[in-house]
DNA sequence: CGTCCTTCTTGAACACGTTCAAAACAAGGA
DNA sequence: TCCTTGTTTTGAACGTGTTCAAGAAGGACG
């Protein structure tokens, strides 16, 4: 199958050239007709292999992901206390993504769009979605915390939701080296460990368990 | 100055125009043509008022905050209850908003941009975020509920917050009349306010502490 | 009335994302 | 070698948001 491997080969560098003028210049003042020069191709042909420019991006997304999936497993391994193990996780990701912010920022617009298949709700982001809420299971899975037993099934989906509004923050970061999104997850994870600790008391109980039947009510597609 | 006043008639035709092209055909599939041609301008005319076809809907967006605000007011007059409060308060939104909810999407989608003025979090949107953290603290101060006192100076900040997270469940939201978004509602008020009945509690009060802190140091522009 | 100045208005032109009919290419079979 | 079929590639063309040089309209002042 030479056809295939030239065929592959092509793709990926249109890809490759899109995220490097993406990085350099940023996602809108990199036009397609740049892409296609750029990799020394037709404009016509980079639409063969890619719907639209915002699918461009698609590839890029599920590159970070992966990485930061591989990297935050590699970081939490041995760790035991809870607190520890979210906050590394949350760092990672920080780290991982700190050099694409600037056009990351352009992506997550896309993404903002609940039509669009880049949101992180919609059918097609499940993969990855589900993927990154496997990573909040064995950061509580592999933690020593005490939790209320009907909270911890949910929590780790609470988790990504939380992590969600990090990168909601950390979009809208215009610090140096995104310290403020630092911050925030430096000081946010000991109140949510301690929000979970206190899940077991009983006058927390109540509220609790209703948080968890009200996001599986609200998971209910009806 | 009969100058001005024909001004104003022309800008408000323009927006008016573009007002009822959005919701009859949705806001992409609304040209700039099609509002010029339908107020009966030109289209270099409408960019004389209009700096570009987002700006359009800022009007549309202040519109329905000073219904939300004035309808709102109006509701909870005379009612004590915090959790009734907030409730109608939110409720109000969702009744107000309904009509236009299919191009209210493109417009947060809009929001969601940073860069965007239109971004809740920027500065051209300071007068109306300033509006709503006001309407909350409404909510709270006429109301009769018992707070940890440090609390209660950022609790409007905090509901306005997570006004914002209910907005964004709403624009995700495909149920019919939006009602996932009312169970939301019904069912995360209550929550709210037994949470914030617990913040007076002797093992709560270091957490919500920590909270205030937190978001005050966040908010500290350095 | 004529001359300036400001405010509005125009529509052609531009750059971009996207589409599509046509061509080029590759590989098998006759 | 020549045809057939499927894949890949091309670039002109379309519709869009946006810009801009040019002009029209409406006073103010001599």
């Amino acid at each position: 199958m030479l056809r295939v491997a030239k065929s592959e080969e092509t793709r990926s560098l249109i890809v490759t050239t899109a995220m490097r003028l993406f990085t350099e210049n940023g996602y809108d003042r990199t036009t397609m007709r740049a892409i296609a020069a750029g990799a020394g191709v037709s404009v016509g042909n980079a639409y063969y292999y890619f719907s639209s420019k915002e699918q461009l991006i698609q590839g890029f997304y599920d590159e970070i992901a992966r990485q930061h999936l591989d990297a935050a497993r590699d970081r939490i391994g041995g760790e035991t206390a809870f607190a520890v193990r979210l906050k590394t996780v949350l760092l990672c990701w920080l780290d991982i993504a700190e050099p694409y912010q600037r056009f990351g920022t352009q992506f997550f617009v896309n993404a903002a769009d609940p039509e669009s298949p880049l949101s992180p709700f919609s059918d097609d982001s499940s993969a990855a979605r589900e993927a990154s809420i496997g990573l909040m299971r064995e950061v509580v899975d592999g933690s020593d915390v005490k939790l209320d037993p009907e909270l911890r099934g949910q929590l780790p989906e609470l988790l990504w939701l939380y992590q969600m509004g990090v990168v909601l923050f950390w979009v809208h970061d215009r610090s140096a080296g995104q310290k403020r999104s630092r911050l925030l997850v430096e000081r946010s994870v000991p109140l949510i460990a301690r929000l979970a600790a206190l899940s077991r008391l009983r006058v927390f109980r109540p509220v609790s368990r209703e948080i968890v039947d009200l996001i599986q009510d609200l998971a209910k597609k009806d």
